[in-house]
DNA sequence: GCGGCACTTGACCATTTGGTCAAGAATTTT
DNA sequence: AAAATTCTTGACCAAATGGTCAAGTGCCGC
């Protein structure tokens, strides 16, 4: 008894569910920790539909790990469309807090990925990461050589950057047990934020604008 | 055909050996994917003798783990033994970004463990690291009051610290392909350090007076 | 309503896993 | 040297795992 819409993206309706539950279940207990029967259970569905749709572990893990590695890259956008660091690289902070938060389950997965030695999405991190990295390094050359901002090797900076950034999703439970044993209010996301993006941007001598423009 | 050495710390030196082989399959393939047969190929014994050691792959883990606490605790000395910030959190700084360039897999180990909902240690992280970051959160706090340094919330602070120096160990792979396929060299070690420690100084408002007293 | 087709699923299988055990080898103690 | 203790290890489980399969079930155009 299938979906209720229209007929052809039954099949998308039904991946996407799977590949909900599987991100979940790759979070909380890694590649080789996770089972697919207890993704299939999460999911509401019997495992052999699973298989169905994903035929194997490996199938269904490279496309949770390709999905956030999409949502990653849209990140970037804060950088492009900037005319300055302040506004670039404090629009990149933001943007990969709101990510944080958001998605922290993708974010797991992409840690454990990479600290296993990537050997899913080594491909990817040699084609689309390397050249990623090596554009917005550019960008960040230029405002040094502008003497918009200090200079530092902006190769460490984006790596500061991803590693703080990321932190508030992949130990957001050690943040929690550091909490009180609650995960961050709003609040302490405001406060989170705004902490980062201040000690970021005033070590590179550039004056914080404020997150203006976006809400 | 037993040791070499005395007698009595036999048992200490398998227990290492084994800890050893442990440290480096778990750290590679996560607890769920870490198998005893491997550990003991690693090792060089016999499966049923590293289960003489150790009775279950949960103790053998809850060492691994537990050992590395204890060398993340003492990178906290640089802390204690300072007149001031650009002092104490440089050394910081510097004390755990050397533990992640020789202890990267201990690193790992326990990022995986606490991205997974730190399911073993969790009272190690109620206790042991509450008190700790409480204690060097009114460190920090004490020098902003007195003027040494801007008002940032430590607590984000140490996040970012610890954030960005484990990057350092838990991305390895990533950075190494960043790095052109390389592992950092020397040079590169430095270059990082010397980044992170004045990115993060100047955005406390701290003058850095560079690694002097250590070498 | 019927024939084709996409989907569903319980039962099943080979392999791998953590862990056990008992017989023996080495070492220490008496 | 003999007794007691500690360590070593190949063979062996029961349980769990990823994956298969064939018998269905519902849905569609015709």
């Amino acid at each position: 008894m299938p979906a209720t819409s229209g007929s052809k993206n039954r099949r998308q309706e039904k991946e996407k569910q799977i590949l909900l539950a599987a991100e979940k279940v790759f979070a909380e207990a890694g590649f080789g920790g996770a089972t697919m029967q207890l993704i299939a259970d999460v999911s509401g569905l019997p495992k052999a539909n699973i298989h169905y749709y994903f035929q194997t572990k490996e199938d269904l893990y490279r496309q949770v790990v390709s999905n956030i590695f999409d949502i990653w890259l849209q990140a970037a956008q804060a950088f492009d469309e900037s005319s300055g660091p302040a506004e670039g690289i404090g629009g990149y902070i933001d943007a990969k807090m709101e990510i944080s938060r958001k998605h922290p389950m993708g974010s797991k997965v992409w840690a454990s990925e990479v600290m296993h030695g990537a050997p899913v999405i080594q491909d990817y991190l040699e084609e689309v990461l390397v050249s990623w990295t090596e554009g917005r390094m550019k960008v960040i050359q230029r405002w040094i050589d502008q003497g918009q901002m200090e200079p530092v090797d902006p190769r460490h900076l984006l790596y500061m950057i991803w590693a703080t950034t990321q932190h508030y999703a992949d130990f957001q439970h050690q943040i929690a047990t550091l909490n009180g044993g609650e995960p961050l209010n709003d609040a302490d996301w405001q406060n989170a934020k705004t902490s980062v993006r201040e000690i970021i941007l005033r070590g590179l001598g550039v004056k914080d604008t404020g997150n203006e423009g976006r809400p």
